[in-house]
DNA sequence: GACTATTTTTGACGGATCGTCATTATAAGA
DNA sequence: TCTTATAATGACGATCCGTCAAAAATAGTC
């Protein structure tokens, strides 16, 4: 029935019915509802096949988090490529990686605990590598923005920050700020009904005005308005499609 | 040999017995070398007496947590009666946060994953009770400061932040800078060779600024070798035993 | 087409872990 | 001493993981 040599297309093809059934798989059960088994009973591969294309649970895992950087680094893109000032072009930045942690909230929490050690060896050279690359990319994608802003004048480095400093000062902030809010963390005693959306953005105001970043703005950024039915009209729809029926993949 | 009606410090006494063994069993093998067998196998009891303490591994997790968020609430309140302005408290503040996460790393990694459903939902009822508590304590620590700050005249509200807001920020950005420097999270491409200690210093200053919280500064907060030789020098020395002879219980 | 060699797939198996529960052990009271 | 309530035990069934010997499928050769 297949081929004796298998090309890398169909390879390919086969790790992304994988993915696919897992991750409907954890969407609907969560992530300790995958289950190698479970995922054998729902694909026209035996396990043995699996096995071929990951080494075990948290290969693939893994494998679902590149995708999920992947998702991210599109969006990135997309943001800093916003016909803005250099302000507005971050601040879309951090928009598109709330946005990301909204839409697809089971992958965001697995890109944190991915890094952790009970995963990250039991994931294969391979993936690891890819992962890093991935990461790689999106800190280009922010790197790029702030390096922009300072030759336009829109900022200068604060004494004792270089730019990778800057960027990392405000993923933090957003990632912090995202996480904390996250659904899955549930009645946090940190987060009394503190939205998201306002929180991220005023955070990241706050951090841009105390470097200095111009154009100075009050909160919230007046161009996110723009952003919601402009650039990321498709992802707020997605949004509050997942908001009225919930549980399907992305 | 056991007493018949078992008091409550006996059962207490256990319990600890159960968290020790199980926590020295993390630091030896990882969350992943936890296992209830391996466990019973260190105690002087045996696996149904376990579950009578606790309903599984999550909910012996979530009980690790809890012990977790006890020391940090230990250090939190040395740290905001830390006899300076309310700057230098709320600083010291952050600065006990990251101490709590460089000394006992696995377990603020712990209490990151310990809200996502998988461990959550596993956890007894009376346990997630427990934890929300501590974490409720936590939360008025870094409350009252800002209060203070405000009566105090070093803080003033900024348009539409409420106290909880202030709070919010401070912590998500403590939170995120912290975790992404964790040590656990090994080659992050966010953090190319930054320091942890100063960054989060810096990420502080910069939101305290941008609060125009008084008396403003540039950074680093210059009551920091203060804090490290007074405050917290036993924490310092614990952390640098750490360093040189790993693998010690809290 | 028959036969061999090579590649690929398969799922049964051993090992490990979980949580339960019928059984055994212990202590208090009569 | 004997009964009874309480607590501790660990054997057991169920589940899951990852492996590997055997089976299936294909390509090549005559």
């Amino acid at each position: 029935m297949s081929p004796k040599i298998l090309d890398s297309a169909e390879l390919d093809a086969r790790e992304q019915v994988m993915l696919r059934s897992a991750f409907q798989l954890i969407a609907e059960e969560g992530v300790s509802g995958l289950t190698i088994d479970k995922l054998v009973n729902r694909i026209p591969y035996s396990k043995g096949t699996v096995y071929n294309h990951f080494s075990g649970k948290e290969d693939l895992l893994t494998g679902l988090c590149i995708e999920a950087l992947e998702h991210l680094s599109h969006l990135f893109q997309r943001a800093a490529a916003y016909p803005g000032n250099s302000r507005e072009r971050i601040t879309a930045i951090g928009f598109a990686y709330m946005l990301h942690a909204q839409i697809n909230p089971v992958a965001f929490m697995l890109v944190i605990t991915a890094k952790t050690p009970s995963i990250w060896e039991k994931t294969s050279d391979k993936r690891q590598q890819a992962y890093q690359q991935k990461e790689d990319q999106l800190l280009q994608v922010f790197l790029q923005v702030i390096c922009d802003a300072i030759s336009v004048g829109d900022l200068s480095l604060p004494a004792s920050f270089s730019e990778s400093d800057v960027a990392f000062a405000l993923w933090a902030n957003c990632f912090g700020t995202i996480a904390l809010l996250q659904e899955d963390l549930e009645r946090c005693a940190v987060r009394q009904n503190i939205e998201m959306e306002p929180a991220v953005l005023r955070h990241c105001s706050l951090l841009l005005n105390s470097f200095g970043w111009l154009p100075l703005h009050q909160n919230p950024e007046p161009t996110i308005e723009q952003l919601k039915t402009g650039l990321f009209k498709a992802e707020i729809e997605q949004l509050e499609q997942r908001l009225t029926a919930k549980g399907q993949p992305l």
